[in-house]
RNA sequence: GCUCCCAUCGUCUAGCGGUCUAGGACGUGGCCCUCUCAAGGCCAAAACACGGGUUCGAUUCCCGUUGGGAGCGCCA
C-alpha cells in the first residue's frame, strides 16, 4: 500500500510535469526478492492503472555497474577495503554503547591502504572528516545531518555483493534520475546517498520525501495484522479508483475536494500539498468512497470487477445477463465492496439457496402458509409479470388478510425467494427473478412451512 | 541511547499572523423517509498536545516539554 501510494505520487508527478517514469525492481536482496514479488508489483500497478515510460529495470541485472563504481571509487582512494569482521565490530560497538557514546564505525581499517589481496574484506566509502550533507526536500524542506553522525558505509559486502545504497545512487546516475520521490523512511538515508554522490563527483538528484502510512493507532503497519498491499484490499471487494482516490488523500489534498478520478490526481497532484505527518489508513473513508464508484461507475465497467466476486459466491461461471445488470444497478446503493453485492445478488445467479438462520426464524413461520398459498396463487395466474402488476397482488393479499402490513408479508416473501432478509424493493426482486423461478421459490418455502 | 522528522475533531484533512465563536469529509448520535437493508434529506456532538517566548495580535513564527515515527545492518 505505501508503495502504491508512493508509485501514484510519482506517476501524478511526472505526468503533470511532462517527465519520464522509470520503474526499477530493487531486487538485490536474493532471499526478499521472489518472481512472485516482482509479479505482484506489476500486479497491483496494472490494476491502479498507473503506467511507466521505462523499464522495468531489475538492479539485479546492473551488477556490473555497480561492481565498477566500486572499483572506481577505491582507485581514486574515495572507498577502502575494510577486514573487520562482524564480530568485531559487534564487540566495539557494544563496548561504545556501553560507554555512552554513540557509535558508527570507528575507522580502523580506514587508513590501512589494503589492498585486494588483503583477504575477506567489504568496502566502505571514505567519507568526509567534517561538513554537512544537506539538501532541500521537496517535501521536508531544508534537511541534513553533519557527516560526524555517519560512519564510513560498508557499499560492498564481503561475498563482493553491492549494497542497495551503493546501487541506487548508481542506477539513478545510469538512468539519468531527475526527481526522487519515495517513502519517509529513506529520510534518513539520504545524507549516506548524498555522500556518495559527491564521491561520484556527480550532481544528485532532487529528493522528496513523503510521510509513512501507518496503522490505525499510529503504529506500524503489520503484515500479520493489517491488510498491507493494494490486492489485499482488491480481494477484499474494493475498487481500484476508491483505493487510487484513499492512497491520494493520505498525504496529500487539494483544498476540501474528497473523491478524485485518476485523471484529476494526475492533473492537481502537486509536492507543495504534501504533508509531512504519518497517515493512519482508515479503511472507514475507503468503503465509503468505494460506495460512490460502486453507486456512479458504468455499469459494464462494475459488472466487469464484480463477476470474479459473484462467480465465487455461486461457485460457478457468472455470465452477464440483462436480469443481473438491472440487479446490480438496484444493489449499488447497498454494497460498500464488491463482496457484499456478490452476496446480495448471488440469489439470481444459483438456485442453490439456504435461509438464513435468523432471517427463517424470524419470518418463515408456520402461521403464515395460507398467506404464502394464498399469494403464490395469485401469482401464478398473474399474465403481466411487471411491478405495478405485482404490487396490485400484493395490496389484494394484504387487503384480504385483514390488511396486513406491508412488512409482514414482504419479508417471508423474501426469505422466500432470496434466502435472506435484505434485498432490493420485493417487487423489483421479484421482477428480476421472474415468474417461474420466483412461484417455485415461494412453493418451496410453503413446502417448508409446512413439512420444515 | 544517539541522529533526524512529525504534532488541528476518533480518522483523513483545510488553514500558510488578524477573515477562526477553526472549515470540509468519513465515522458517530438524533430526526425524517420506509416492505428489509441501504441510499437520501435535516440536525447535533467532536480538535488547534502542553509551557514559555516574538508580536498590537498567534492554530499560524521561535524555543523547550510531552507524545509519536524513521534511521543508526555485510536489508531494501
Amino acid at each position: 500500500m505505501g508503495s502504491g501510494r508512493t508509485a501514484l505520487f510519482n506517476w501524478a508527478f511526472t505526468r503533470r510535469a511532462g517527465g519520464k517514469l522509470v520503474l526499477r525492481i530493487e531486487d538485490t536482496d536474493e532471499e526478499r526478492s521472489t518472481r512472485e514479488s516482482e509479479e505482484a508489483i506489476y500486479d497491483g500497478l496494472g490494476w491502479l492503472g498507473i503506467d511507466w515510460d521505462e523499464g522495468p529495470f531489475r538492479q539485479s541485472e546492473r551488477r556490473p555497474s555497480h561492481d565498477a563504481a566500486v572499483e572506481g571509487l577505491l582507485a581514486g582512494g574515495r572507498a577502502y577495503r575494510c577486514v573487520c569482521t562482524p564480530e568485531q565490530i559487534e564487540e566495539r560497538r557494544a563496548k561504545t554503547i556501553a560507554a555512552g557514546r554513540k557509535w558508527t564505525y570507528d575507522g580502523r581499517c580506514r587508513e590501512q591502504d589494503l589492498g585486494p589481496d588483503c583477504g575477506r574484506h567489504t568496502v566502505r566509502l571514505r567519507l568526509p572528516k567534517e561538513g554537512r550533507l544537506a539538501w532541500h526536500d521537496l517535501v521536508y524542506g531544508p534537511s541534513g545531518q553533519d557527516v560526524a553522525e555517519i560512519g564510513d558505509m560498508i557499499i560492498r559486502r564481503s561475498d563482493g555483493a553491492p549494497l542497495y545504497n551503493l546501487a541506487v545512487v548508481v542506477d539513478d546516475l545510469a538512468m539519468g534520475i531527475s526527481h526522487v520521490i519515495r517513502g519517509a523512511d529513506h529520510h534518513s538515508n539520504t545524507p549516506f546517498q548524498l555522500a556518495l554522490y559527491q564521491a561520484l563527483e556527480q550532481p544528485p538528484p532532487l529528493f522528496a520525501h513523503v510521510p509513512l502510512i501507518v496503522a490505525p493507532g499510529g503504529k506500524k503497519l503489520s503484515k500479520r495484522r493489517d491488510p498491507v498491499s493494494v490486492q489485499d484490499y482488491r480481494a477484499k471487494g474494493y475498487l481500484a479508483p476508491a483505493m487510487l482516490g484513499w492512497l491520494a488523500r493520505m498525504g496529500w489534498s487539494h483544498g476540501d475536494q474528497e473523491i478524485f478520478t485518476r485523471d484529476e490526481i494526475r492533473a492537481l497532484f502537486d509536492l507543495e500539498q504534501v504533508h509531512r505527518s504519518p497517515a493512519q489508513a482508515d479503511a472507514g473513508k475507503l468503503a465509503w468512497l468505494n460506495q460512490h464508484w460502486i453507486k456512479t461507475l458504468p455499469l459494464p465497467e462494475l459488472m466487469a470487477a464484480l463477476l470474479p466476486f459473484l462467480s465465487a459466491a455461486a461457485e460457478h461461471a457468472v455470465e452477464p445477463t440483462p436480469e443481473l445488470g438491472r440487479l446490480v444497478d438496484l444493489l449499488r446503493e447497498r454494497s460498500k465492496t464488491l463482496v457484499e453485492m456478490a452476496a446480495l445478488a448471488r440469489f439470481l445467479v444459483t438456485d442453490q439457496i439456504a435461509y438464513e438462520a435468523k432471517a427463517a426464524e424470524k419470518h418463515l413461520r408456520r402461521e403464515i402458509a395460507p398467506l404464502l398459498v394464498d399469494l403464490h396463487e395469485r401469482l401464478l395466474a398473474l399474465a403481466d409479470w411487471s411491478e405495478p402488476a405485482l404490487e396490485r397482488v400484493f395490496e389484494e393479499v394484504r387487503a384480504r388478510h385483514g390488511d396486513l402490513p406491508m412488512g409482514k408479508l414482504a419479508q417471508p416473501v423474501r426469505v422466500a425467494i432470496t434466502g435472506g432478509a435484505v434485498s432490493p424493493g420485493i417487487y423489483e426482486t421479484l421482477a428480476v427473478l421472474g415468474k417461474g423461478r420466483s412461484a417455485g421459490r415461494i412453493a418451496e418455502a410453503i413446502h417448508y412451512l409446512r413439512h420444515g
